[in-house]
RNA sequence: CGGGGCGUAGUGUAACGGUAGCACGAGUCCUUUGGGAGGAUUUAGUUCGAGUUCAAAUCUCGGCGCCCCGACCA
């Protein structure tokens, strides 16, 4: 993409009423935008973040067999009444159509998964079966926080697996828990996330929550100093040591919940006499389990953790290029030659944002490169051009170094490579 | 939902109850081009409503909006 023909503008200050570090970052380097409290716009660089995130979670689900469909937004009330949840959901945003009609907002999806996996399921043959999608959501929060960490309006990846025993369930739970940090990991948040216990509700002992360690999350996380398992101060209480080694010391972290599997057997499946037939001939309820991931809080945790004072620094995979061409100065066979290598540089399927801006001085291209966060950036110059050269600086390290043009696409294939390590 | 803070131009920030100003941005022209360039010139604003007053950005009341703390968060 060329820079020039990029709508969206950097702001030198961040608006005075945005505290979060993150949403300062992605609004004054033009990813977001809010139009009221807990309703962001992406932009297209946002967007093309966003994009990266789902891509790496749906590429992991389907690793673990799931199947992506779209369910709708507007829920009927009956589903919502089956459940309890249409009083019991406080966040539950609630509209009312012409005739009377109501409808929940869906803040998450089993009141229509569990009818919908229903229909198809019978007998002990048809499952287990593992269903995803990745929608937006909403939540009627009472307060909503720190820019895109807490909205009203958000994009999750909800994945919901029925089972004809639990444990067959605890199978499926085990390969959901290392999905996940695998997802994790590709993001560059694999240091900081713990898995976490946190309560289970009446129907389980525990959940596992993702908690990344950051000080703008807003849960308190105890860590084992041995094992490395976190317990949420929820539930810390009931537990003076851990339960995994039954060690006692832990370290106490800020942190905030990018995800958690949930184990939820037949609290679902119950209230819609959700049955299968055994391989006895026996009725039983299905059991079922599910897994979600925040993409919109996913994206300003990254932003959160990686930054510095001149902006964000994106890891490789979530970037929203792979590398920003900067053109310094607008001299014409600097100019030709920059134009050439944007060329060449996509017909290899190098992502590449080519600041080709003739208004603006270097500084200010360095500035808003630094801002943006793009992890490989390659200037281009009449310094440059004389020895036939670009020059190359990672966004994460300071050394500068040139290198030919004529192996310049050599080094970005070793530099990309581990980019696309998953089919 | 309880408590606190705050609403001035696209962004940031001034103005005793008395002329709404500055910086950045944006437009035009000239010069400039390796870490947010310089000059000239232009552009654009008091959240809304009511009240007090000769006079309100400023005081009072109400609405709306935003931020923060707490509670809440299947």
């Amino acid at each position: 993409m060329k820079q020039s023909e990029l709508f969206t503008k950097t702001l030198r200050e961040a608006p005075k009423d945005e505290r979060s570090i993150s949403v300062q970052l992605l609004i004054r380097a033009g990813f977001v935008d809010k139009l009221a409290a807990g309703v962001y716009t992406f932009l297209p660089l946002g967007f093309r973040v966003l994009e990266k995130i789902q891509n790496i979670i749906s590429q992991e689900i389907e690793n673990i067999g799931g199947k992506r469909i779209l369910m709708p937004v507007l829920v009927p009330k009956t589903n919502w009444q089956q459940t309890g949840r249409w009083k019991s959901f406080k966040e539950l945003f609630k509209i009312k159509g012409k005739s009377d009609q109501e409808y929940g907002l869906g803040p998450t999806h089993e009141e229509v998964i569990a009818p919908l996996i229903q229909k198809y399921v019978s007998s002990y043959k048809d499952l287990p079966c593992y269903v995803y999608q990745i929608q937006t959501k909403f939540r009627d929060e009472i307060r909503v926080k720190s820019g895109i960490l807490r909205t009203r309006e958000f994009d999750m990846k909800d994945l919901y697996s029925f089972h004809r025993d639990e444990n067959d369930l605890d199978r499926y739970y085990e390969k959901a828990r290392k999905a996940y940090f695998n997802i994790f990991k590709r993001m560059g948040l694999k240091n900081k996330t713990y898995l976490t216990l946190a309560s289970g509700g009446s129907f389980s002992k525990f959940s596992h929550e993702f908690q990344t360690i950051t000080l703008a999350g807003e849960d308190i996380i105890h860590i084992c100093q041995n094992c490395g398992l976190a317990i949420n101060q929820e539930i810390k209480k009931d537990y003076p040591e851990c339960p995994e080694c039954h060690k006692k010391g832990f370290k106490k972290e800020k942190a905030i919940e990018i995800g958690n599997i949930f184990k939820l057997k037949t609290k679902y499946t119950k209230p819609f006499d959700f049955e299968f037939i055994d391989k006895d001939g026996s009725k039983k309820l299905v059991i079922m389990g599910c897994y979600g991931i925040g993409l919109t809080r996913l994206m300003g945790t990254i932003a959160e953790v990686h930054n510095d004072k001149n902006g964000i620094i994106w890891p490789k995979k979530v970037a929203p290029f792979n590398t920003h061409l900067i053109q310094i100065g607008n001299n014409n066979k600097v100019k030709q030659q920059a134009e050439k290598l944007y060329k060449d540089l996509r017909k290899q399927e190098v992502e590449v944002l080519y600041d080709d801006r003739e208004d603006k001085s270097p500084g200010e291209k360095f500035a808003d490169a630094d801002l943006i966060g793009i992890p490989i950036r390659i200037v281009i110059s009449e310094r440059t051009f004389k020895r036939d050269c670009v020059e190359l600086k990672k966004r994460n390290e300071k050394k500068i170094k040139l290198v030919k043009i004529k192996y310049l696409s050599q080094f970005l294939s070793s530099e990309l490579k581990t980019q696309n390590a998953k089919p």
